[in-house]
DNA sequence: CTGAAAGCGCTAACAG
DNA sequence: CTGTTAGCGCTTTCAG
């Protein structure tokens, strides 16, 4: 199903101006003549016209859309996200052509050379793998982009892309260093895998806040999960089962924490009462069911906006090898709702 | 920051052969010689080229980008959604402009206009009103964008568009009848409001089984919410303030069920011991945490991927005019968890 | 099989 | 102020 839309010049013709002055109406560029600019109004009106911002792109040899790739839409986290980009896009007359890479990294590099088919101007990407090892391809291909890539919460190895982290320790540490004050001395923490640089962050947060505050580290307090539900919640049972048991448990992602929560309750193991808990990540349905637990807090939606706008500064930079790497790291925030409070 | 990005006349050159030559075998339409074939392909990843789709689109004059327009994104149903639109799109080739209208009207329409100038081939959207007032300039905007438009989930009054909906009266008819043959004869429901068509459907769905089974219909047992969360939570504390209360709700949405189930945890109430209780629409986090909540369940990502399928007809389709509207309506599932039961 | 050349719809000098 | 014209990067006849 094809319509022809109607063009600049049919414009032009009917009111009798020449494209150009068409193209100056509708730029408002130069001046053109009161009387003549309303004719051309009045044309457009009528013949319901929309320049085409394709043939503009291809004349001006610019467009004005920027990709997003993300690893999947559905997690909240990534919603979040997009929401503070379109807030910045929508006011800078920008387009966003988004990609769900379903943690597939075959698919994301696909997404990636279509982009660059699509001639984006920029790209604000999460990578699918937050992965140590040196991936030369994916590397390559983008920086064959040749656009500004900003970051967005996961890092690529041996990069120079600008981006916009999270500072997983210091939340972290936050968190541990509260249960401290508290009175908790016995404190687990399930961390994630050591191979995720949350993961270890985390843990290093967690073992940094009892050093500094004059805790031996224990590990038997330590705990390694995988970021997924089960993990927390298996391992909260161990926990539960330990012959010196902690009083507080530090969990390092949401699902781990609804894990943990489902194993404690289960269990009648009542929150803070019998168990102190602080958790990595806000998990929606809990407030709203009243179950107020303690967490650290990713100011997502505002994630989104910084890499946007650094995206944005980019783009209107005047020199083309800015070799400044910017990159913003964001602090979490702790927010306590009695969870974390020690039996007296 | 503007790069000049190779083109294929840079690769004609390299290869030492006419644009028209490399276009050939960039769309390996008609026969090239495998000799000259390979070498610009040769050339063309020597020098890391990849052809504008946007001069593409101009030359070819259609695109390849389709419009997805949502209220938003961080609603968990238009999440799916998207992946069942995107599931559609990645297998043909054809690129996501993204739009979330915040449930904006007058967002609403920037967007499609933003989007006709970006020559969209198709568009799917979910119209920020499911409103009952015509509204003259919206369908119009909507019609002037001149290319198949997919409705997904909410109408538009007075159009011929396609479009995937979802039979909320049979959903509502299921969860009251599987109520009904349980044993319970004084059955609430939290409605949404009238002024929309879910709501007005899931209000009829339940007089209707309740009609069919020879059960009458009592007005004090029905409540008017307005889909979200307070107006849930208040309305059982109504519901549970009666003389003759009910043994089992049905609540029209996922909020104001969270709302219920609030009012319901909070009262003591169990579920369904003392009060039975099936909402609709899933709340994933209920599962996760063993609460055995029954609900009438939307095919979402389905309804994503059924509208694409349809747009994806409409764009292959050889006439222009063809009149007939395809209108699916897909059927939600009844998934039984236990909360429905009656005591005995 | 391959090249020349006209256009796709618009912008941007360059004249006038 | 306004018109003419040469592209932007690609596809697609039309010849050869």
């Amino acid at each position: 199903m094809i319509i022809a839309p109607i063009t600049i010049s049919d414009i032009a013709k009917k009111s009798k101006v020449s494209v150009a002055t068409v193209s100056r109406v509708l730029n408002d560029s130069d001046k053109v003549k009161e009387q003549t600019k309303e004719k051309v109004l009045k044309a457009i009106k009528e013949l319901n016209y929309a320049p085409s911002d394709i043939a503009r792109s291809l004349s001006r040899n610019i467009t004005n859309t920027i990709g997003v790739v993300v690893p999947d839409i559905n997690n909240p986290f990534f919603g979040q996200v997009i929401k503070g980009i379109s807030s910045v896009t929508d006011k800078n007359d920008l387009y966003m052509l988004l990609c769900d890479t379903d943690e597939n990294e075959q698919k994301e590099m696909k997404f990636i050379e279509m982009l660059k088919r699509q001639r984006i101007r920029g790209l604000i990407i999460t990578p699918t793998a937050d992965n140590d090892k040196f991936n030369a391809k994916y590397l390559s291909i983008l920086e064959n982009l040749n656009v500004p890539v900003v970051l967005l919460d996961r890092d690529v190895k041996y990069s120079k892309f600008d981006g916009v982290f999270l500072d997983s320790i210091s939340g972290t540490y936050d968190a541990i260093e509260c249960f401290i004050k508290e009175g908790h001395r016995k404190i687990a923490i399930i961390s994630g895998p050591l191979s995720s640089k949350p993961g270890r962050d985390r843990l290093r947060g967690y073992k940094k806040a009892l050093t500094m505050n004059g805790i031996e580290i224990d590990d038997r307090y330590i705990f390694y999960g995988d970021f997924r539900l089960e993990s927390g919640y298996e391992l909260t049972q161990e926990i539960l089962k330990m012959e010196d048991p902690p009083t507080a448990i530090f969990v390092s992602n949401n699902m781990m924490n609804l894990g943990c929560i489902k194993a404690l309750t289960e269990a009648n193991v009542r929150i803070p009462e019998d168990m102190a808990l602080i958790g990595f990540d806000e998990i929606e349905l809990l407030n709203i069911m009243n179950m107020d637990i303690s967490v650290v807090s990713r100011p997502t939606a505002q994630m989104g906006e910084v890499a946007m706008e650094i995206l944005l500064d980019r783009l209107n930079e005047q020199k083309v090898d800015n070799q400044d790497t910017k990159r913003i790291i964001l602090l979490p925030t702790l927010i306590l709702r009695g969870s974390e409070k020690k039996a007296k």
